[in-house]
DNA sequence: TTGCATTAAATCGTATACGATCATAGTTTA
DNA sequence: TAAACTATGATCGTATACGATTTAATGCAA
Protein backbone atom coordinates (compact mmCIF):
# COMPACT_ATOMS: atom_id res chain seq x y z
CA UNK A 1 0.00 0.00 0.00
CA UNK A 2 1.75 3.06 -0.57
CA UNK A 3 1.16 6.44 1.06
CA UNK A 4 -0.69 9.69 0.32
CA UNK A 5 2.95 11.15 0.11
CA UNK A 6 4.06 8.59 -2.38
CA UNK A 7 0.93 8.93 -4.70
CA UNK A 8 1.27 12.68 -4.96
CA UNK A 9 5.08 12.48 -5.53
CA UNK A 10 4.05 10.18 -8.32
CA UNK A 11 1.58 12.41 -9.68
CA UNK A 12 2.71 15.31 -9.51
CA UNK A 13 6.55 14.25 -11.19
CA UNK A 14 4.55 12.90 -14.07
CA UNK A 15 2.61 15.93 -14.81
CA UNK A 16 6.20 17.71 -14.44
CA UNK A 17 8.02 14.88 -16.75
CA UNK A 18 5.50 15.24 -19.13
CA UNK A 19 5.42 18.84 -19.40
CA UNK A 20 2.02 19.32 -18.32
CA UNK A 21 2.91 21.42 -15.19
CA UNK A 22 5.48 24.24 -16.86
CA UNK A 23 9.03 25.28 -15.23
CA UNK A 24 8.39 28.06 -12.75
CA UNK A 25 5.16 27.25 -11.67
CA UNK A 26 4.21 28.07 -8.19
CA UNK A 27 3.53 24.98 -6.26
CA UNK A 28 0.98 26.39 -3.76
CA UNK A 29 0.65 23.82 -0.88
CA UNK A 30 -2.56 24.78 0.79
CA UNK A 31 -4.03 24.50 -3.27
CA UNK A 32 -2.41 21.21 -3.74
CA UNK A 33 -3.95 19.79 -0.56
CA UNK A 34 -7.45 21.32 -1.51
CA UNK A 35 -6.83 19.73 -4.97
CA UNK A 36 -6.25 16.44 -3.99
CA UNK A 37 -8.17 16.33 -1.08
CA UNK A 38 -5.72 15.77 1.44
CA UNK A 39 -3.98 18.02 4.24
CA UNK A 40 -0.94 19.80 3.55
CA UNK A 41 1.40 16.84 5.38
CA UNK A 42 1.48 14.51 2.44
CA UNK A 43 2.14 17.42 0.16
CA UNK A 44 5.14 18.55 1.39
CA UNK A 45 6.68 15.25 2.04
CA UNK A 46 6.31 14.59 -1.96
CA UNK A 47 7.31 18.45 -2.32
CA UNK A 48 10.62 17.51 -0.76
CA UNK A 49 11.08 14.21 -2.56
CA UNK A 50 10.48 15.86 -6.17
CA UNK A 51 13.10 18.90 -4.50
CA UNK A 52 15.59 16.06 -3.96
CA UNK A 53 14.94 14.83 -7.41
CA UNK A 54 15.79 17.90 -8.82
CA UNK A 55 12.17 18.95 -10.20
CA UNK A 56 11.02 21.11 -7.58
CA UNK A 57 12.26 24.32 -6.00
CA UNK A 58 12.32 24.91 -2.33
CA UNK A 59 12.21 28.38 -1.09
CA UNK A 60 12.21 28.28 2.98
CA UNK A 61 9.10 30.38 3.86
CA UNK A 62 8.22 31.30 0.54
CA UNK A 63 6.97 28.45 -2.04
CA UNK A 64 7.92 26.10 -3.55
CA UNK A 65 7.94 25.57 -7.79
CA UNK A 66 8.39 23.50 -10.67
CA UNK A 67 12.56 23.88 -11.31
CA UNK A 68 13.64 25.31 -14.96
CA UNK A 69 17.00 23.87 -16.14
CA UNK A 70 19.48 26.21 -17.90
CA UNK A 71 21.12 25.48 -21.12
CA UNK A 72 24.59 24.58 -19.85
CA UNK A 73 22.31 22.91 -16.71
CA UNK A 74 21.03 20.70 -19.75
CA UNK A 75 24.31 19.93 -21.22
CA UNK A 76 25.17 18.80 -17.79
CA UNK A 77 22.44 16.09 -17.29
CA UNK A 78 23.49 15.01 -20.90
CA UNK A 79 26.95 14.60 -19.99
CA UNK A 80 26.33 12.27 -17.63
CA UNK A 81 23.35 10.39 -19.02
CA UNK A 82 26.42 9.90 -22.04
CA UNK A 83 28.44 8.43 -18.94
CA UNK A 84 26.50 6.62 -17.47
CA UNK A 85 24.00 4.97 -20.20
CA UNK A 86 26.85 3.96 -21.89
CA UNK A 87 28.34 2.02 -18.80
CA UNK A 88 24.65 0.35 -18.31
CA UNK A 89 24.01 -0.78 -22.57
CA UNK A 90 27.52 -1.55 -22.51
CA UNK A 91 26.89 -4.23 -19.26
CA UNK A 92 23.76 -5.48 -20.09
CA UNK A 93 24.01 -6.36 -24.49
CA UNK A 94 25.80 -9.62 -23.11
CA UNK A 95 22.55 -10.43 -20.74
CA UNK A 96 19.69 -9.41 -22.74
CA UNK A 97 17.46 -12.06 -23.38
CA UNK A 98 14.43 -12.33 -25.40
CA UNK A 99 11.98 -10.92 -22.88
CA UNK A 100 14.17 -7.44 -22.93
CA UNK A 101 14.10 -7.33 -26.58
CA UNK A 102 10.16 -7.80 -26.56
CA UNK A 103 10.00 -5.12 -24.00
CA UNK A 104 12.13 -2.82 -25.75
CA UNK A 105 10.02 -3.72 -29.46
CA UNK A 106 6.48 -3.70 -28.32
CA UNK A 107 7.85 0.60 -26.75
CA UNK A 108 9.07 1.49 -30.37
CA UNK A 109 5.91 -0.08 -31.90
CA UNK A 110 3.81 2.10 -29.68
CA UNK A 111 6.06 4.97 -30.44
CA UNK A 112 5.60 5.26 -33.78
CA UNK A 113 2.31 6.90 -33.97
CA UNK A 114 2.06 7.77 -30.42
CA UNK A 115 1.48 11.89 -30.41
CA UNK A 116 0.35 12.50 -26.72
CA UNK A 117 2.94 13.39 -25.12
CA UNK A 118 2.97 11.90 -21.73
CA UNK A 119 2.45 8.39 -23.10
CA UNK A 120 5.85 9.59 -25.48
CA UNK A 121 7.65 10.49 -23.07
CA UNK A 122 6.89 7.36 -20.64
CA UNK A 123 7.05 4.76 -24.29
CA UNK A 124 10.80 6.35 -24.60
CA UNK A 125 11.97 5.45 -21.83
CA UNK A 126 10.47 2.50 -21.07
CA UNK A 127 12.31 1.42 -24.54
CA UNK A 128 15.57 2.51 -22.80
CA UNK A 129 15.35 1.01 -19.45
CA UNK A 130 14.23 -2.33 -21.61
CA UNK A 131 18.35 -2.69 -22.97
CA UNK A 132 19.75 -1.06 -19.49
CA UNK A 133 17.62 -3.71 -16.78
CA UNK A 134 19.55 -6.47 -17.93
CA UNK A 135 23.08 -4.51 -16.30
CA UNK A 136 21.86 -5.43 -13.47
CA UNK A 137 23.10 -2.21 -11.80
CA UNK A 138 19.88 -0.99 -9.80
CA UNK A 139 21.95 1.98 -8.33
CA UNK A 140 22.71 3.34 -11.70
CA UNK A 141 19.54 3.01 -13.19
CA UNK A 142 17.76 4.86 -10.76
CA UNK A 143 20.31 7.84 -11.00
CA UNK A 144 19.58 7.77 -14.86
CA UNK A 145 16.31 7.62 -14.76
CA UNK A 146 16.43 10.56 -12.39
CA UNK A 147 18.74 12.29 -14.66
CA UNK A 148 15.92 11.64 -17.51
CA UNK A 149 13.28 12.76 -15.66
CA UNK A 150 14.76 15.94 -15.34
CA UNK A 151 15.31 16.53 -19.38
CA UNK A 152 12.97 14.93 -20.72
CA UNK A 153 9.99 17.33 -20.79
CA UNK A 154 12.45 19.45 -22.71
CA UNK A 155 13.25 16.95 -24.80
CA UNK A 156 9.26 16.70 -25.70
CA UNK A 157 9.37 20.63 -26.55
CA UNK A 158 11.80 20.18 -29.16
CA UNK A 159 10.32 16.73 -30.52
CA UNK A 160 6.55 18.44 -30.85
CA UNK A 161 8.02 21.63 -32.21
CA UNK A 162 10.93 20.43 -34.75
CA UNK A 163 8.69 17.12 -35.61
CA UNK A 164 12.15 15.39 -34.71
CA UNK A 165 10.23 12.27 -33.62
CA UNK A 166 11.13 10.24 -36.76
CA UNK A 167 15.09 10.49 -36.91
CA UNK A 168 14.82 9.82 -32.92
CA UNK A 169 12.80 6.76 -34.24
CA UNK A 170 15.50 6.10 -37.05
CA UNK A 171 17.98 6.00 -34.17
CA UNK A 172 15.83 3.67 -31.60
CA UNK A 173 15.62 0.74 -34.56
CA UNK A 174 18.73 0.58 -34.88
CA UNK A 175 20.24 0.44 -31.50
CA UNK A 176 17.92 -2.46 -31.30
CA UNK A 177 19.11 -4.12 -33.89
CA UNK A 178 23.07 -3.30 -32.97
CA UNK A 179 22.27 -4.78 -29.38
CA UNK A 180 20.58 -8.37 -30.54
CA UNK A 181 23.29 -8.91 -33.31
CA UNK A 182 25.61 -8.10 -30.16
CA UNK A 183 27.70 -5.79 -31.33
CA UNK A 184 28.73 -3.56 -28.23
CA UNK A 185 31.16 -1.07 -29.30
CA UNK A 186 28.63 -0.21 -32.23
CA UNK A 187 25.47 0.02 -30.37
CA UNK A 188 27.01 1.99 -27.98
CA UNK A 189 28.28 4.56 -30.11
CA UNK A 190 24.71 4.93 -31.62
CA UNK A 191 23.43 5.41 -27.91
CA UNK A 192 26.16 8.50 -27.47
CA UNK A 193 25.02 9.38 -30.71
CA UNK A 194 21.21 9.55 -30.23
CA UNK A 195 21.72 10.76 -26.79
CA UNK A 196 24.04 13.53 -28.44
CA UNK A 197 21.36 14.97 -30.82
CA UNK A 198 18.76 14.96 -28.73
CA UNK A 199 20.95 17.54 -26.36
CA UNK A 200 21.75 19.27 -29.43
CA UNK A 201 18.56 19.96 -30.49
CA UNK A 202 17.29 20.59 -27.00
CA UNK A 203 19.31 23.37 -26.33
CA UNK A 204 18.98 24.27 -29.52
CA UNK A 205 15.36 24.73 -29.32
CA UNK A 206 16.12 26.49 -25.85
CA UNK A 207 18.41 28.88 -27.32
CA UNK A 208 15.56 29.81 -30.11
CA UNK A 209 13.34 29.92 -27.24
CA UNK A 210 15.55 32.52 -25.37
CA UNK A 211 15.52 34.53 -28.02
CA UNK A 212 11.66 34.80 -28.87
CA UNK B 1 17.43 30.73 7.87
CA UNK B 2 17.09 26.94 7.68
CA UNK B 3 13.94 24.72 8.79
CA UNK B 4 14.38 22.20 11.27
CA UNK B 5 13.78 19.87 8.58
CA UNK B 6 17.26 20.79 6.81
CA UNK B 7 18.98 20.83 10.52
CA UNK B 8 17.96 17.56 11.21
CA UNK B 9 18.82 16.05 7.99
CA UNK B 10 22.29 17.34 8.16
CA UNK B 11 22.63 16.24 11.63
CA UNK B 12 21.43 13.30 10.89
CA UNK B 13 23.39 12.97 7.13
CA UNK B 14 26.86 13.19 8.83
CA UNK B 15 26.32 10.78 11.49
CA UNK B 16 25.29 7.73 8.79
CA UNK B 17 28.40 9.68 6.79
CA UNK B 18 30.72 9.24 9.33
CA UNK B 19 29.95 6.05 10.61
CA UNK B 20 28.24 7.37 13.90
CA UNK B 21 24.97 5.54 13.03
CA UNK B 22 25.60 2.16 11.65
CA UNK B 23 23.86 0.51 8.62
CA UNK B 24 20.77 -1.27 9.77
CA UNK B 25 20.35 0.71 12.58
CA UNK B 26 16.18 1.78 12.88
CA UNK B 27 15.16 5.21 12.70
CA UNK B 28 12.45 5.87 14.93
CA UNK B 29 10.59 9.02 14.53
CA UNK B 30 9.16 9.08 18.31
CA UNK B 31 12.62 8.86 19.42
CA UNK B 32 14.68 10.87 17.17
CA UNK B 33 11.73 13.76 17.46
CA UNK B 34 12.16 13.62 21.25
CA UNK B 35 15.95 12.97 21.36
CA UNK B 36 16.20 16.48 19.30
CA UNK B 37 13.63 18.40 21.27
CA UNK B 38 11.01 18.63 18.21
CA UNK B 39 7.59 17.11 16.64
CA UNK B 40 7.76 13.80 13.94
CA UNK B 41 6.71 16.51 11.01
CA UNK B 42 10.61 17.67 10.84
CA UNK B 43 11.62 14.55 11.03
CA UNK B 44 9.72 12.62 8.80
CA UNK B 45 10.84 15.48 6.48
CA UNK B 46 13.94 14.51 6.92
CA UNK B 47 14.21 11.24 6.61
CA UNK B 48 12.27 11.78 3.32
CA UNK B 49 15.05 13.41 1.97
CA UNK B 50 17.67 11.17 3.31
CA UNK B 51 15.58 7.98 1.82
CA UNK B 52 16.06 9.96 -1.76
CA UNK B 53 19.58 10.16 -0.98
CA UNK B 54 19.84 6.66 -0.35
CA UNK B 55 20.97 6.76 3.13
CA UNK B 56 17.71 5.73 5.09
CA UNK B 57 15.21 2.71 3.75
CA UNK B 58 11.55 3.63 4.44
CA UNK B 59 9.37 0.75 4.87
CA UNK B 60 5.81 1.47 4.62
CA UNK B 61 4.48 1.43 8.62
CA UNK B 62 7.14 -0.17 9.32
CA UNK B 63 9.72 2.72 9.91
CA UNK B 64 12.85 3.81 8.27
CA UNK B 65 16.85 2.30 9.33
CA UNK B 66 20.01 3.23 8.50
CA UNK B 67 20.17 1.97 4.52
CA UNK B 68 23.47 -0.86 4.36
CA UNK B 69 25.13 -1.15 0.56
CA UNK B 70 26.07 -5.25 -0.97
CA UNK B 71 29.26 -5.44 -2.37
CA UNK B 72 28.05 -5.19 -5.83
CA UNK B 73 26.26 -1.75 -5.12
CA UNK B 74 29.37 -0.59 -3.74
CA UNK B 75 30.71 -2.04 -6.86
CA UNK B 76 28.39 -0.21 -8.74
CA UNK B 77 28.95 3.50 -6.94
CA UNK B 78 32.41 3.68 -7.66
CA UNK B 79 31.57 2.84 -10.94
CA UNK B 80 29.42 5.41 -11.63
CA UNK B 81 31.63 7.94 -9.13
CA UNK B 82 34.70 6.81 -11.65
CA UNK B 83 32.72 7.81 -14.87
CA UNK B 84 31.32 11.05 -13.33
CA UNK B 85 34.55 12.69 -11.54
CA UNK B 86 37.05 11.33 -14.38
CA UNK B 87 34.56 13.99 -16.16
CA UNK B 88 34.65 16.28 -13.31
CA UNK B 89 38.60 16.64 -12.58
CA UNK B 90 39.29 16.37 -16.55
CA UNK B 91 36.90 19.71 -17.41
CA UNK B 92 38.11 21.32 -14.33
CA UNK B 93 41.85 21.07 -14.75
CA UNK B 94 41.92 23.58 -17.20
CA UNK B 95 40.18 26.23 -14.86
CA UNK B 96 41.82 25.33 -11.70
CA UNK B 97 43.31 28.17 -10.03
CA UNK B 98 45.38 29.53 -6.74
CA UNK B 99 42.41 29.38 -4.58
CA UNK B 100 41.52 25.72 -5.63
CA UNK B 101 44.99 24.58 -5.06
CA UNK B 102 45.03 26.33 -1.78
CA UNK B 103 42.22 24.57 -0.66
CA UNK B 104 43.02 21.39 -1.62
CA UNK B 105 46.48 21.24 -0.13
CA UNK B 106 45.03 22.57 3.31
CA UNK B 107 42.72 19.36 3.38
CA UNK B 108 45.41 17.39 2.65
CA UNK B 109 47.82 19.05 5.38
CA UNK B 110 45.28 18.53 7.66
CA UNK B 111 44.33 15.16 6.59
CA UNK B 112 48.45 14.00 7.33
CA UNK B 113 47.62 13.17 10.95
CA UNK B 114 43.97 13.54 11.13
CA UNK B 115 42.23 10.22 13.46
CA UNK B 116 38.80 11.54 13.83
CA UNK B 117 36.77 9.25 11.47
CA UNK B 118 34.39 12.07 10.82
CA UNK B 119 36.66 15.15 10.41
CA UNK B 120 38.84 12.39 8.17
CA UNK B 121 35.65 11.56 5.77
CA UNK B 122 35.17 15.60 5.58
CA UNK B 123 38.28 16.25 4.65
CA UNK B 124 39.23 13.64 1.79
CA UNK B 125 35.88 14.80 0.35
CA UNK B 126 36.67 18.49 0.73
CA UNK B 127 40.02 17.64 -1.07
CA UNK B 128 38.05 16.29 -4.02
CA UNK B 129 35.69 18.54 -4.24
CA UNK B 130 38.27 21.26 -4.51
CA UNK B 131 39.70 19.61 -7.54
CA UNK B 132 36.51 18.99 -9.25
CA UNK B 133 34.56 22.66 -8.84
CA UNK B 134 36.04 24.59 -10.89
CA UNK B 135 34.86 22.16 -13.80
CA UNK B 136 31.63 24.78 -13.68
CA UNK B 137 29.21 21.65 -13.26
CA UNK B 138 27.15 22.01 -9.92
CA UNK B 139 24.60 19.31 -11.16
CA UNK B 140 27.23 16.84 -11.83
CA UNK B 141 29.21 18.05 -8.53
CA UNK B 142 26.11 17.50 -6.69
CA UNK B 143 24.95 13.54 -7.78
CA UNK B 144 28.89 12.79 -6.78
CA UNK B 145 28.62 14.11 -3.62
CA UNK B 146 25.23 12.25 -3.18
CA UNK B 147 27.47 8.81 -4.71
CA UNK B 148 30.53 9.72 -2.41
CA UNK B 149 28.58 10.22 0.71
CA UNK B 150 26.90 6.41 0.45
CA UNK B 151 29.93 4.73 0.19
CA UNK B 152 32.29 7.19 2.71
CA UNK B 153 31.33 5.04 6.09
CA UNK B 154 31.95 1.65 3.99
CA UNK B 155 35.68 3.40 2.98
CA UNK B 156 36.44 4.85 6.44
CA UNK B 157 35.82 1.07 7.56
CA UNK B 158 38.41 0.00 5.52
CA UNK B 159 41.05 2.70 6.57
CA UNK B 160 40.43 2.38 9.93
CA UNK B 161 41.07 -1.04 9.85
CA UNK B 162 43.64 -1.94 7.52
CA UNK B 163 45.95 1.61 8.28
CA UNK B 164 45.59 2.08 4.15
CA UNK B 165 45.66 6.15 5.22
CA UNK B 166 48.97 6.71 3.94
CA UNK B 167 48.64 4.58 0.95
CA UNK B 168 45.46 7.13 -0.02
CA UNK B 169 47.74 10.11 1.19
CA UNK B 170 49.82 9.24 -1.97
CA UNK B 171 47.46 9.25 -4.39
CA UNK B 172 46.35 12.26 -3.39
CA UNK B 173 49.46 14.51 -3.50
CA UNK B 174 50.61 12.76 -6.92
CA UNK B 175 47.07 13.81 -7.78
CA UNK B 176 47.27 17.37 -6.78
CA UNK B 177 50.53 17.24 -8.44
CA UNK B 178 49.71 16.29 -11.74
CA UNK B 179 46.75 19.13 -11.43
CA UNK B 180 49.11 21.95 -11.05
CA UNK B 181 51.31 20.31 -14.12
CA UNK B 182 48.36 20.32 -15.88
CA UNK B 183 48.71 16.92 -17.13
CA UNK B 184 44.99 16.25 -17.72
CA UNK B 185 45.11 12.60 -18.87
CA UNK B 186 47.73 11.65 -16.50
CA UNK B 187 45.55 13.09 -13.21
CA UNK B 188 42.74 11.69 -14.56
CA UNK B 189 44.71 8.14 -14.78
CA UNK B 190 45.19 8.92 -11.37
CA UNK B 191 42.20 9.46 -10.14
CA UNK B 192 40.84 6.29 -11.66
CA UNK B 193 43.22 4.15 -9.84
CA UNK B 194 42.86 6.51 -6.52
CA UNK B 195 38.49 5.18 -6.96
CA UNK B 196 39.82 2.08 -8.31
CA UNK B 197 41.96 1.20 -5.01
CA UNK B 198 39.51 2.49 -2.42
CA UNK B 199 36.91 0.41 -4.43
CA UNK B 200 38.84 -2.62 -4.03
CA UNK B 201 40.00 -1.99 -0.61
CA UNK B 202 36.57 -1.97 0.50
CA UNK B 203 35.02 -4.64 -1.10
CA UNK B 204 37.65 -6.89 -0.40
CA UNK B 205 37.20 -5.73 3.40
CA UNK B 206 33.42 -6.44 3.17
CA UNK B 207 33.96 -9.81 2.13
CA UNK B 208 36.60 -10.55 4.86
CA UNK B 209 33.94 -8.76 7.78
CA UNK B 210 30.89 -11.39 5.81
CA UNK B 211 32.90 -14.32 6.68
CA UNK B 212 33.55 -13.08 10.30
C1' DT C 1 0.83 -29.31 21.49
C1' DT C 2 -0.27 -26.87 17.28
C1' DG C 3 -2.71 -23.65 14.64
C1' DC C 4 -5.73 -19.87 14.28
C1' DA C 5 -8.33 -16.00 15.90
C1' DT C 6 -8.25 -12.06 18.91
C1' DT C 7 -6.38 -8.40 21.52
C1' DA C 8 -2.87 -5.04 23.10
C1' DA C 9 1.15 -2.24 22.42
C1' DA C 10 4.03 0.17 19.50
C1' DT C 11 4.66 2.86 15.68
C1' DC C 12 3.38 5.02 11.68
C1' DG C 13 0.64 8.43 8.58
C1' DT C 14 -2.17 12.42 8.20
C1' DA C 15 -5.78 15.96 9.55
C1' DT C 16 -6.27 19.89 12.21
C1' DA C 17 -4.67 24.00 14.47
C1' DC C 18 -1.68 27.59 15.37
C1' DG C 19 2.40 30.39 15.42
C1' DA C 20 6.06 32.31 12.29
C1' DT C 21 7.58 34.43 8.15
C1' DC C 22 7.31 37.07 4.10
C1' DA C 23 5.07 40.33 0.54
C1' DT C 24 2.03 44.22 -0.18
C1' DA C 25 0.00 48.23 0.59
C1' DG C 26 -1.27 51.95 3.26
C1' DT C 27 0.34 55.25 6.82
C1' DT C 28 3.32 58.06 9.19
C1' DT C 29 7.28 61.00 9.62
C1' DA C 30 11.33 63.66 8.34
C1' DT D 1 8.00 63.85 -1.69
C1' DA D 2 10.55 59.96 -0.29
C1' DA D 3 11.84 56.94 3.07
C1' DA D 4 10.75 54.35 6.89
C1' DC D 5 7.35 52.19 9.37
C1' DT D 6 3.28 49.69 10.55
C1' DA D 7 -0.67 46.71 9.42
C1' DT D 8 -2.79 43.17 6.72
C1' DG D 9 -3.22 39.02 4.13
C1' DA D 10 -1.23 35.06 2.25
C1' DT D 11 1.57 31.29 2.85
C1' DC D 12 4.64 28.52 5.14
C1' DG D 13 6.53 25.42 9.10
C1' DT D 14 5.61 22.60 12.99
C1' DA D 15 3.24 21.00 17.37
C1' DT D 16 -0.53 18.41 18.75
C1' DA D 17 -3.97 14.88 18.26
C1' DC D 18 -5.98 10.98 16.38
C1' DG D 19 -6.97 7.20 13.31
C1' DA D 20 -4.59 3.35 10.74
C1' DT D 21 -1.35 -0.31 10.35
C1' DT D 22 1.74 -3.65 11.93
C1' DT D 23 3.84 -6.85 15.33
C1' DA D 24 3.70 -9.53 19.21
C1' DA D 25 1.23 -11.66 22.68
C1' DT D 26 -2.61 -13.90 24.55
C1' DG D 27 -6.25 -17.10 24.59
C1' DC D 28 -9.01 -20.61 22.59
C1' DA D 29 -10.24 -24.59 19.86
C1' DA D 30 -8.83 -28.70 17.39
Amino acid sequence: MKTTSQQLAESIRSKIVSGNLLGGTPLKQDKLAEEYGVSKIPVREALYLLQNEGLVIFINNRGSLVSELSISEVEEIYTMRIALEEIALARAIPNLNLSDYASAEAALKLLEDCQEPTELSALNWQFHQSLYRAAQMPKLLETVSMLHNNVARYLLLYLNALNQQAHSQAEHWELLRACREGKVAYAVGILKQHLLDAQYCTTEYMKAQQQA
